[in-house]
DNA sequence: GAGGCTACTTAAACCGGTTTAGTGTGCCGG
DNA sequence: CCGGCACACTAAACCGGTTTAAGTAGCCTC
């Protein structure tokens, strides 16, 4: 019960406990209000504690509200000596503005949202997510505001969630990830006048920021990486094809393959773990399996990982492994997974910096993050000697 | 720019782009307003779109807004018929209630906390936060409330954190997970006047409602079934040992062996996967290794599944493998890993609604979630034959 | 000494809700 | 016919901020 000692309680009266309750959202609440009992008591009518206002401010400093109001968001129009003034007096009382109040005349919410939309059985968040929403918090705690998030697990959830956060003034804007090819969440939050950066560049037109970062380079060192320990025949588990950064990421691979003169070979998946499981069975049933495999991401590869001990494979000497969208995770599983860097504790910090550009300033550039570097680890080797002599096939090696 | 088209820019300035930018950050913020200008074109005054307030549904229904306010609220006092006008009215309307406006007055946030710790470089988070988060959302969405998160890295932000989201009346109450054994965030939120639910009992007293699951049976089960298949020297590696749960798993595992008869053997870690990965290695150096480990989560396993792969056992006729705090996770990996569900879908909803009624009620009871309970997958076996003959030792069969 | 600036400051309205004191109105009893 | 009392409803204050029209002072000018 200690709890209760502030609160909206407060204000309702002193004696009597429980009953009293407002009624709950979408109750038929028969309780009376309870109250019409005696009130007046000798009830201090501020019961302490309570956090000052802008108005305890104006008193202490002997000016008037608006003044403090002024003052405090570094307006013009006041005098030097009377800003010092206020400014002494709203530290001295520990004066933070409310956020609701303030929310209430500028129509802001000073919060951002992050919708997921996740599969209602695994509920699985990709490792990216923890160190991202991080780096937003960084930022956001720094201007005093917060992170609203939401996880979803199926479309008609997930538009409703963004439509009820915007209408009901819950949040300024949007963290969109997971971008798919032609996202409707654009259309949508456009649509609601709300703001938004997308992580990862859409492939329609967007009135938004993007932020992105170059995963060519680190995508070419990679494969080159495995080429030059003498793989030919390295294979792509691509990421869920409707998303943009899945398509972009395979898309890179195929031209890397391409200058590199060896064939690309993809097989999809989705990005989960299960899904990337079976693309690695699917690779290692083929006649001609690859010695290396490149995953979307490292979830998946880790997942590639595990199919390749059910089958028996020493690693990496029977199948050189990589990831992406490198993740500590990486780390410590066996063997430690090569994979590209991808700072997701930067990507929080851009999107939401970005983000609040936009709502304060009216307009935002694109961002290019510094592009992803290679992490080499142990899953990744030459491969074991020649496997099979008769390459050729399909296999058009026009250089090496 | 569409985006534009609402929110605060309306009444700043039509024409300018850019330029204007307050200084973003901790700025001195230098620049001038910027108005002045030509501002009353011929601007709308009120940009269409703008959500149905209080007074438009008053406006309609032709009352007051006090009497629209009572209706939506199902106080007594308003005759039936004016009750359907309004309701008709504002359902025709799509009002929503502003959660900023109503907690100005009923000083509430319609929304919950949750603040995160996590190791600065890592920033990994257990699996069992994804589903607990959809679990708490669910609950949240039904009500119109929502959810705010914090993810910091040192107890001095998480304590700061805790602060602000009270004092700027951002949550309602908070969510406790990973309990410490005598945890400082209980006395914290308990002295701001917040309110809080507890993922587990604290040891030290608590105002607040402690959402709880039997482990016992779950791990009772595991141990024993570990027992049936022949395993003698079953060791525990266990969580971070000024975590509650930790504490608690690790008792349970003790008082369990000791009643089937084999001596509890304990290796200290932290839940996370390097620990759990070093604990592994130490157990694995021992004069008698265990034949089977089991894990105070599934993070450690999986990490303890890469050590064993790494000295070429083989699992899992080598080292049964066990986890707890059951996870999707533990179905990609090889051998899949037996562990204990622990349904965190249900916990978040538990949590949620306790809170809930906490805050709305002044008072919740404790809860009991269902046991926790053994999931059998592939990576827990007889072990192979007999290891060494002379087992002896330390190790004292009572039985066999 | 009135008029006109400029520089500060205050008072009041407003944001979108909730709460409460007070105003009608209708009906009953005396 | 009037007082008293429910009942239904309105008006206004309030929550904690921001914004703006209207003052007030002080100073300069002519």
């Amino acid at each position: 019960m200690q709890w209760r000692k502030t609160g909206s309680l407060v204000k309702q009266n002193e004696a009597d406990a429980g009953a009293v309750a407002p009624t709950p959202a979408g109750s038929r609440a028969s309780a009376p209000p309870a109250t019409a009992a005696a009130p007046r008591a000798s009830a201090p009518r501020r019961a302490a504690a309570q956090h000052p206002t802008i108005s305890d401010v104006a008193h202490a400093a002997g000016v008037s509200k608006g003044l403090v109001s002024l003052t405090l968001n570094d307006r013009p129009g006041v005098a030097q000596q009377t800003r010092d003034r206020i400014n002494a007096a709203a530290e001295q009382l520990g004066w933070r503005p409310n956020p609701g109040a303030r929310g209430l005349t500028m129509r802001r919410a000073y919060s951002l949202g992050f919708v997921l939309r996740r599969d209602p059985i695994t509920f699985e968040v990709d490792p990216f997510f923890a160190a991202f929403v991080a780096g937003v918090e960084q930022v956001l705690s720094a201007r005093g505001q917060v992170l609203v998030i939401s996880m979803v697990h199926d479309q008609e959830a997930e538009i409703g969630t963004y439509r009820r956060l915007h209408t009901d003034n819950r949040v300024d804007g949007f963290l969109i990830t997971d971008l798919l090819g032609h996202d409707p969440r654009i259309d949508l939050v456009s649509e609601l006048g709300s703001a938004a950066v997308t992580l990862g560049r859409p492939s329609t037109p967007s009135p938004f920021p993007a932020i992105t970062r170059d995963y060519d380079r680190g995508i070419r060192d990679l494969v080159g990486h495995l080429v030059s320990l003498g793989h030919h025949r390295i294979a792509h588990v691509a990421g869920d094809g409707r998303m943009q950064h899945a398509h972009g990421r395979m898309e890179r691979y195929v031209q890397v393959a391409r200058d590199l003169g060896i064939e690309p070979l993809i097989e999809p998946s989705d990005f989960s773990p299960e899904a990337g499981a079976k693309a690695t069975r699917r690779l290692l049933d083929r006649p001609e399996p690859p010695t290396a495999i490149v995953y979307a991401n490292d979830p998946m590869a880790v997942a590639g990982i595990a199919v390749a001990h059910e089958r028996g494979l020493q690693l990496p000497a029977d199948l050189s492994i990589a990831g992406m969208d490198g993740a500590d995770l990486g780390r410590y599983v066996y063997p430690t997974l090569t994979t590209l860097d991808n700072d997701p504790l930067g990507w929080g910090r851009a999107a939401a910096t970005t983000l609040l550009a936009l709502i304060d300033d009216g307009s935002a550039p694109d961002l290019t993050l510094p592009p992803a570097a290679l992490i080499r680890r142990n899953s990744t080797a030459a491969p074991r000697t020649i496997r099979s002599t008769r390459t050729t096939s399909t296999t058009s090696n026009k250089e090496t």
